[in-house]
DNA sequence: GTTATTTTGTGACATTCGTCACAGCCGGAT
DNA sequence: ATCCGGCTGTGACGAATGTCACAAAATAAC
């Protein structure tokens, strides 16, 4: 847990009361190398939160995977669309490696939220992070082509390109496997 | 404010108290054609409700102007990272039409929420909705090429492609003027 | 240590896409 | 009516990227 507590106060916070009442929220959990957190069509009820490994987030394109994030450690994973809306999830959550993670069940979160403030701004201050990061990351697409894509990610998150596989890496840059190779090639 | 109403009541709705904390943070503006409601290298200390007209995020590309989002009646306009993280916003946000908002004045804001969670979950939800239309948008990068891009903006957002000029909407898209005006010509 | 399996690199070739140039069209301003 | 500016379409051509095939390298499994 102590990487949680780390976490959460990097964001807020939280008071002796909030943690006691975050508690019937949480539930600690290992994922073995391959298993899912999240199927495609399920309806997501769950935050988690990585404390040891890394997953992925991959779109089903008729038999072929195409990664659309990836989650490391003190990150949370989740689909915000399905969370959100309670609609099926479109795509799928799946441990690279042997995962620990933190379980914030949504209903009892929900809970929690409506009896402590701190836990609601809490969980608006998660999905400001959230957000945050897929605004970068569409932008990117738009704003970069495919050389530039590549450099950015080396620059500004280059513990991905040290953990992931190029294999993985190149749908979640929008390109096919043998473009990424030749543009790491030319330098 | 009818607009705003009928928004907020979509996402969870305020009791009249709610709404009498609210008012010190918001403020109608109107803005002409092409004004700015931020620029580039400002921070962004607001939210924009759009409640008539529509207005435009670009980022600008050593002089090239790349669109990166639109936002029409009944959203919330912002930089979700300057707004969330209180940094210069690496876009503008400019008005395409003559535009009516709601201004929420973060500081106001913020005092509001603290006395209300009512409102702390509006906040919430409001960035719940932000970070699912994101994570769509980011999405369609990677499963989509071009051509199923434009049909995808066609089935679900026909609205964009009714009131936003070819030459606006392709950097939206990710790809040259004329290769979406080939895509359309092809049927 | 040897054998599978996965990952990465590379060549050949087709396709897509971007860039430049220019023409036609439309709407607003005078 | 005329002019002007912005928007859209189109041709030509080169650059970038995808696809298929296969080999080399690295990693995992036994």
């Amino acid at each position: 847990m102590h990487a949680l507590s780390t976490f959460i106060d990097g964001l807020s916070g939280l008071s002796a009361r909030g943690w006691e009442l975050l508690q019937p929220a949480l539930s600690e959990l290992a994922y073995k190398k391959n298993d899912y957190l999240l199927k495609t069509g399920q309806v997501c009820d769950a935050l988690f939160f990585i404390s040891r490994g890394y997953c992925r987030a991959f779109y089903d394109k008729d038999g072929q995977e195409i990664n659309t994030d990836f989650f490391f450690e003190n990150e949370i994973a989740t689909s915000i669309n399905s969370f959100g809306q309670g609609v099926p999830s479109v795509f799928s959550i799946q441990a690279c490696e042997n995962l620990s993670v933190v379980r914030f069940d949504k209903r009892r979160l929900f809970e929690a939220a409506a009896q402590s403030t701190e836990i609601e701004t809490l969980g608006r201050k998660c999905l400001q992070r959230i957000a945050a990061k897929q605004e970068k990351h569409a932008a990117m697409f738009k704003i970069m082509n495919a050389t530039e894509r590549y450099a950015y990610m080396t620059a500004h998150f280059p513990e991905i390109l040290q953990r992931v596989s190029l294999t993985q890496l190149s749908s979640y840059l929008g390109l096919a496997r043998e473009t990424l190779s030749r543009i790491r090639a030319k330098r």
